[in-house]
DNA sequence: GGATGTGAATGCATTCACAGCA
DNA sequence: TGCTGTGAATGCATTCACATCC
């Protein structure tokens, strides 16, 4: 099957097997079902053996999947298998708090730089990196080949950081600025807006609030 | 319309509508249309319009929407019309941030208790909160009426901290932690896998690598 | 003319159900 | 028997296209 016709949420939750089948391997389980990796994810059986199926025949009738063998090919899939630097820009709290977060790096991410606007910042160390100016962006992504770049910057300079790491060649931008990108074919946004999760509980709890039938 | 019916991705972008709204009011804009609303966002005009008729009629046919009018009505939907009362267990370097982030204020989320199980980190201010100790949990969600709970602690402990929460009352919860909780009937968990994320654009980079046709 | 709101049509994603293998 | 992989069937979500209103 194409690439380009899997279904998203397909891929999204590729992503959510293997941070399940992780925890399966440290409790030094062999093999599971498809009902069984299902069930802790709250998805139906079929729906884990189609998702695999997109990418190829990962089972072994009778048996299920073994559980070291799958994590092996989801992380090849999803590109985990492979170290991927990483930039920040943004050196306030929650670039902090990203630098420090241990779980990029058990998946493979490689913090290669920090940037931040701010000249009271710049020359401070942050997760073993010194912060640099923005200018010295381009020459960073060249020189260390990243393509991958986080965000943690206000909303109001976020479009013009997003233009300078496009500029400077970065591929892939993870947003945490509460405001849509604009990017040119060919660079991948993902953004992240915290208060827009805690929005979606707002909802929810709205919800039950008048359930009056 | 039901309210159970309407699908789940028109719900969430209703989040994004609202955004981009205030983005427009922030620059007096008075009234758009579906089609420069939807643009702004990389929707179609049709997904908008349908979009907001999930919940009523909320546009002037020949004129669009008023963006004051609009964003009321979104606010009210969300809940975000009223205040909601936060609280946080985890007081490491997310928790941190997540305190100091302006745009949960600036929503209408009020912090109202911070909780942490190292007794190292008790006592200590925390974004105009002593940190508490776990055990006081149950106490201050009923005494301050709390609903909403944000999870920023290590994965291992992740599911007995919901347990907790759960037995508290808490009626929703944001988990930050990378594991998926297992909640009773009637309680919300909204994930946020900071790492998944990233992994979600190595996934995008991969692709890309490899597109030879 | 310029826009909304909405049934009907299309297109995606999920689930069913079963053939086939260990 | 227990489980995968997968075409066919169903069920959702999106888009079309047009009647309707300012």
């Amino acid at each position: 099957m194409r690439l380009e016709q899997i279904p998203p949420p397909a891929i999204y939750r590729l992503s959510f097997y293997l941070r399940q089948l992780e925890d399966f391997k440290r409790v030094s389980r062999q093999t599971i079902s498809s009902k069984q990796l299902g069930q802790a994810l709250g998805y139906t059986d079929a729906q884990v053996r189609k998702d695999f199926a997109y990418f190829g025949q990962f089972g072994h009738p009778g048996i299920g999947y073994r559980v070291d063998e799958l994590v092996g090919q989801l992380k090849k899939i999803l590109g985990t298998d492979k170290i991927w630097k990483v930039l920040l820009v943004g050196a306030g709290n929650l670039g902090r708090a990203l630098v420090a977060y241990k779980g990029f790096a058990a998946k493979g991410f490689e913090l290669a730089a920090v940037f931040d606007s701010d000249p009271s910042k710049q020359g401070l160390a942050f997760g073993g990196q010194k912060v640099r100016p923005i200018s010295e962006l381009p020459d960073a992504v060249r020189h260390e080949q990243v393509k991958l770049g986080m965000m943690a910057v206000p909303a109001e300079a976020a479009q013009s950081v997003a233009d300078e790491l496009v500029a400077a060649g970065i591929k892939g931008i993870l947003n945490f600025a509460p405001t849509s990108l604009v990017v040119p074919e060919g660079v991948s946004v993902q953004g992240v807006d915290l208060a827009v999760q805690l929005e979606q509980l707002s909802f929810r709890m709205s919800l039950s609030s008048n359930d009056s039938e």
